[in-house]
DNA sequence: ACCTTAAGTCAGTGTTGTTGACATTCCAAG
DNA sequence: CTTGGAATGTCAACAACACTGACTTAAGGT
């Protein structure tokens, strides 16, 4: 079962061995590698929230107020892409629980900017340290070129919206 | 099942720039990436069940059932990693509405083996074919050798069980 | 002043997952 | 042949997390 290696021009339509990676059953192993692949992907934090009182939306909410501090309300909606009155069950136990710090704008009086306190900042950590673990474990396993390719398939598959997003987290924050 | 001969050591500890892919930063960015590719991994088909009374959890049901047609709960359960309650639900309507059909089993008549009805199959492939569209497009924009890389740190990535299981479904089924 | 935007809230609902308890059927070992 | 345990199915209750819709408050912007 072996994969092919030929740099070949996607604009060719399919016809030999080159596009075998587009087959149905390819297409489909994927479809499968991703579903169970995610599992594992969620599992490592999942284990830690266990027990407490926090689920894997915390952990989202926790994850990007980390990533870019000071972050409003609105983005952080627009980056996990869900409703406000989900986003917000989940930020007033955080904040109730000291967490999260949601502080008023200073140029925008309507916004309110969220950081973590020093017992949120320890909670990500535990979580990411753990879920980076398993990322770090996966991708040694796998290697450098591995890495690449497999970057390039999952920005591929965003949503547009979505694959900006991600590239303006990447390239620098707020 | 072969696994890459990379060119460098990977009990070599961090230090110069083959191992950059390690770093903390790319990690994470790993993680955020995962998670909104599987927002668009699953936009497709979630678009198609808005209406139908199905969810997420009947695609799947419908998904494996097709992949190893007569497959009994048991072997489904560990698949989808749910309790045998949550499938049932899924599993109840589905036969209910005349999708899915539950046959006694010959040689071990309490085990139920799976199968889809015309109807059942007509749907997986609606949702199939959808679902196959989205991962074709990606798969062309990345490249053959993005797709083995991609393949390679999913299947890294999946806890031991569910790596197996994902390898017995890739090469033969039941 | 008026309209819009940001945030938060209340109430209701749906999907999907979980435990726990229990019944039925049936294979296989004693 | 009896019995223990496995496979399946079902009922009930509950929790997490999403949704819609309607509404308030405060603070912009024009």
């Amino acid at each position: 079962m072996s994969m092919t290696k030929r740099g070949i021009g996607m604009s060719e339509v399919s016809s030999g061995d080159a596009l075998l990676f587009l087959t149905d059953e390819q297409l489909r192993q994927g479809i499968e590698a991703m579903f169970f692949a995610y599992r594992g992907f969620t599992s490592a934090p999942d284990a830690i929230l266990e027990g407490l009182d926090y689920g894997r939306a915390h952990h989202r909410a926790l994850h990007f107020i980390a990533r870019v501090p000071g972050m409003n309300v609105k983005r952080l909606l627009e980056i996990l892409g869900v409703t406000k009155q989900s986003l917000n069950r989940v930020l007033r136990t955080l904040i109730e629980d000291g967490l999260v710090e949601s502080r008023v704008g200073t140029a925008d009086k309507r916004e309110r900017h969220l950081y973590l306190t020093e017992t949120g900042a320890a909670l990500e950590s535990r979580l990411s340290d753990a879920q980076r673990r398993q990322m770090r474990a996966a991708y040694r396993q796998a290697g450098p070129d591995a890495v690449a390719g497999f970057r390039q398939v999952l920005e591929a598959m965003m949503e547009p919206r979505m694959r900006s997003t991600y590239g303006s987290l990447r390239d620098g924050g707020a």
